[in-house]
DNA sequence: GACTGGCACTCTCTCCACCGGAGTGCCAGT
DNA sequence: ACTGGCACTCCGGTGGAGAGAGTGCCAGTC
């Protein structure tokens, strides 16, 4: 027996994988050898691809939910499919224009962003995600000051790609509105193009050489600065388009239903997951037991990193049941993400040039 | 007969009617005469029982679902439970404990509001709803500019009751910074303490004054102005808890569960039904019928609108099934609206103080 | 040796009949 | 005015029968 025994399936018995995990994911409904004969693509009797079904069920790539039933793909199964069986589809024009439509007209990339979770949700009818993790690789373009009361400050950071972050921070000092200019100017000049986390560590070094000079006025500004750059930019999760799972037929009683809204809820824990994915470059697929979080809730994720191709800025994606119909899901998140970070990219150099 | 038959419900019907209403809020099943006479509060046998209810039924305050069950209120039931018999249960030290800390730690009316939906959510197990409104009569602390791009500008208003907006515009012009500082500067000093309303009818009057005089500067001061003025500050709407609705037994079947799913989603309604009760001073309960959106999903609505005396900011509220503890929900929301009205009350004055 | 038809078996799902429980309306009696 | 009794209705659960779908295995065929 081989180590990789995926890759010794002789021809036929991909075939019948392929066609039983295409036929599931349509029907939603265990394959039997029966169907499967009919379906035409075969010249095998049911009892010819009952042996084969049985074979591959021995390799762990089918399952039956119970003794007298079809079979169903498992994970494993699943990813074999993936990885070697599936042909993507290519989205349909339509698809194509609404995505470009979205992302080219809206001004700002924020709202691009906000937009995208429940734009895929739509095409994807399945749950869409958008993360947008704290980022502290994060070059600015310029960072201002506002006071909203007295001891309270907005601080508006503009990043070179476009992307707009503002915060309420609590500040030590009180600030006049021509003081908050001048720092918003000075901080502006001194560190645009730096990323939030270079600008941090120059300031706190900047602390400490001034701490002899007792300038006032430079004291007031590091520590603004400070304050704003460690100032938690929290991360952001859109989870949009919960109610799709209404309608698979996996989550059709009141039961799993219940689990799945909750597990939705958890950020947490999806976050932890995307900042995982983070690391990794293109398209990625995670099947069920993959991860925990998709295993106990019987999810998948497809997701892709959006940004410029330097600095990745976060994740986009759809999650649903197991059983979806992947070859649709990654060229339609592969495509939206590759939109997001030209509009990105583009950003950028409108800012260079 | 006379014209307004609830006032002249005899002493027994109304109790009769009362532990109903109470029981089915408790319960959520039918409540037959024979549960009835065993409660105790009533020394009559199921057989009075009986015609009592069967007479509160013609008076359309009870209605039976089949022939051989129970009776349950009727909206109209509900309403004269609500009007007449009702007695509010006090809030819990913790509960009030809990939100008041939610109030009065936080430093940003934003982020109150922001938390408030979810917090009344969980003290309610229904779902949470903030409502913010697009204020034309909101008075100004501050304006200021910030340059995103060359055509773009982010626009941060301060209210005098330290609500903080802020939206990004498209321009006409291009600005240095210099001049979005000036312009800032300007706006703020002069119009400081006027509604977005009065401000705009102003500076469209200035518009014309202007138009000889041929300052560039003050064109662009004021086209900024306008641009930023009409910028259409969204209504903002936090449905908070829509897993809550997962427990309630009238929302067990996989078909109302989506029916109700979908109905939250559907802001506008929603968004329209908020307005219509932000002109209603005071606690506001909508049982079934009352309005339309709430008839068709069988909902209720308890809500009450917050900020200063003068100037209603939004309402805060919950919605749920019908058969919900108005008892317990009423000064809960009545509370926490109070708590968010004195925040902002408080606000104002450290402002003019 | 690979494929096929046949057969017995298993498991689920649906339909239907049945019954108990809960509740009602009405009536006669106190 | 209230009560007990009685016949009736309707819901919900239970249990068995039977259909349908699928399997495994075996013996037979090319």
């Amino acid at each position: 027996m081989p180590t990789r025994p995926e890759f010794d399936l002789d021809p036929r018995a991909r075939e019948v994988l392929r066609e039983i995990v295409l036929q599931y994911i349509d029907s939603g409904e265990a394959i039997g050898s029966r169907t499967l004969s009919k379906c035409g693509k075969f010249q095998l009797s049911p009892a010819s691809l009952r042996n084969v079904m049985s074979d591959l069920e021995e390799l762990g790539f089918l399952a039956q939910p119970h003794t007298s039933a079809g079979r169903i793909p498992t994970d494993r199964g699943y990813r074999f499919f993936i990885n070697h069986l599936m042909k993507s589809r290519s989205l349909s024009t339509r698809e194509r224009e609404v995505i470009d439509e979205e992302v080219g007209v809206a001004s700002e990339i924020d709202e691009v962003l906000h937009h995208a979770s429940s734009l895929l949700s739509k095409l994807s009818d399945q749950v869409g995600l958008v993360f947008m993790p704290t980022l502290l690789q994060f070059a600015i373009r310029s960072m201002d000051f506002i006071g909203v009361a007295d001891s309270r400050i907005m601080c508006v950071i503009v990043g070179t790609n476009g992307v707009v972050v503002n915060k309420v921070i609590e500040t030590r000092f009180m600030f006049t509105r021509d003081e908050l200019e001048k720092i918003g100017r000075y901080i502006t000049a001194e560190f645009a193009g730096l990323t939030l986390d270079r600008i941090r560590r120059r300031l706190i070094r900047m602390t400490e050489e001034e701490r002899a000079q007792h300038d006032a006025m430079m004291q007031k500004t590091i520590s603004l600065g400070i304050d704003a750059v460690n100032a938690p930019f929290e991360h952001e999760l859109y989870v949009e388009g919960a109610t799709s799972i209404l309608n698979k037929p996996e989550y059709s009683d009141a039961a799993s239903l219940r689990k799945t809204f909750l597990a939705l809820q958890e950020k947490e824990k999806l976050v932890d997951l995307l900042e995982m994915c983070l690391r990794e470059e293109g398209l990625q697929i995670l099947v069920g037991s993959e991860s925990d979080f998709t295993q106990v809730h019987n999810f998948s994720i497809v997701a892709r990193r959006y940004g410029s191709g330097s600095a990745p800025l976060g994740m986009v994606g759809i999650i649903g049941p197991m059983r979806m119909e992947y070859a649709r899901m990654a060229p339609l998140v592969d495509y939206l993400s590759r939109a997001l970070s030209r509009k990105i990219e583009e950003e950028e150099h409108h800012d260079h040039g």
